[in-house]
DNA sequence: GGCGTTCTAGAATATTCGTAG
DNA sequence: GCTACGAATATTCTAGAACGC
């Protein structure tokens, strides 16, 4: 079974989500899924100034070349993950003020998406291995038995 | 076992790597993988001036002729160096100033690249023997278990 | 035949080296190849402060979400683009001083790249659509005698 | 034949756009 | 509306191939 690349989306993700730098990222009440403030996430990850300096923060998650929310949102889809309606019970509270680049008078509240994967939970970093990305190439080989390139690591990443 | 070349590829990065006339180039934290400034090193190994006169320096690190970054990338490919990515804990402090024909003015940052190859490590200059040059016929000799030939250091060399 | 998508690769190098707010791009002396100042472009094009303001000039040409030089010559051959020497009678002197966000004592002397296509020429914009993208899936296309498929323009952009 | 340099291409991931459901 | 996905382009890293020495 091939590591995990620590560059692709998956890692990043990863990384992103049990980093305290990153507030619009966090793991739901269960740690079954992840919860993403998009207004939040526009502005640490995704705008210029803030991204950048949030990118070569301390854990070292790299941030993402593109501006637009939507095309996260497609990453997220070709990784298997799909939304889920967000319920009362599934969100935990934000904690504004807490996060780098960020007044304390900037709320943390906006529109929140609930994603999941079964294979991305807080308590199972060992699954992440197993998110594929869905092309149509992949799946076909999925469907035949096939094994799946990816990019490997070095192995000193692993 | 054949001796390692010192004007091949292998022995200068490792003499580079070694050297403190060498800002551009240096271990990362854990001794097992190099991070390489491009802006330091086009400066300070590739242009003309300032590379041919660090690399006829003391230690006698002889530089490349080429004046293109890509083809000291190449090169890593070559030899079976992998990219990484830059994380904050792989990147070792920078000490500008120390080098010579760089200016207290001049900083040290710029785009870094980290690689990494199983054989170069700073504690074990026995596996650079290992390094071979990754040419398709070299390839196929390793797969089918034969020995890879080198070319032998001249007697002067040795 | 399908019109040419003013937001790939083709059209954005064409409105570049027509263009005379970039002086890192332009045409040779008979206008069948284009003249590419490496230092020059990547401050003009790639780097992140003076990249976005070119870009969003006058004439709109979008810039490249790369800050490598090397992405953009990869572009060129996947375009079929070929590598020229750079002879005296080919290029063309340069004009510094000339370009925004360029101080009038910027010198415009560099590795200077000549590149050709036999669908990219200054007197005929009409050739521009037969640059096609060299992936392998279309390769296998037009050996077969197929059509290749682009992306059509949106119809915001027609 | 080996090694270094250069130019081009392969292959995987990332981003964008359009559209079926 | 809006979610998911196909397919095209863009970007990145690595490798192939040719040539000179």
């Amino acid at each position: 079974p091939p590591a995990l690349n620590p560059s692709n989306f998956p890692a990043k993700l990863w990384r992103m989500v049990n980093s305290p730098q990153f507030c619009s990222v966090r793991w739901d009440a269960r740690g079954e899924g992840i919860l993403i403030d998009q207004v939040l996430f526009e502005r640490e990850v995704l705008s210029a100034r803030l991204g950048q300096a949030a990118g070569l923060s301390s854990d070292g998650a790299n941030v993402f070349k593109t501006k637009n929310f939507t095309s996260f949102i497609r990453q997220l889809n070709l990784y298997g993950f799909r939304k889920l309606v967000v319920t009362a019970g599934s969100v935990v509270g934000t904690r504004p003020g807490q996060c780098p680049g960020l007044g304390d008078g900037d709320s943390c509240t906006g529109t929140v998406h609930h994603f999941h994967s079964p294979n991305f939970c807080r308590d199972r970093p060992d699954l992440l291995v197993n998110l594929k990305r869905l092309t149509s190439t992949n799946k076909a080989k999925l469907a035949a038995g096939l094994e799946v390139n990816s990019r490997p690591p070095s192995r000193f990443q692993r």
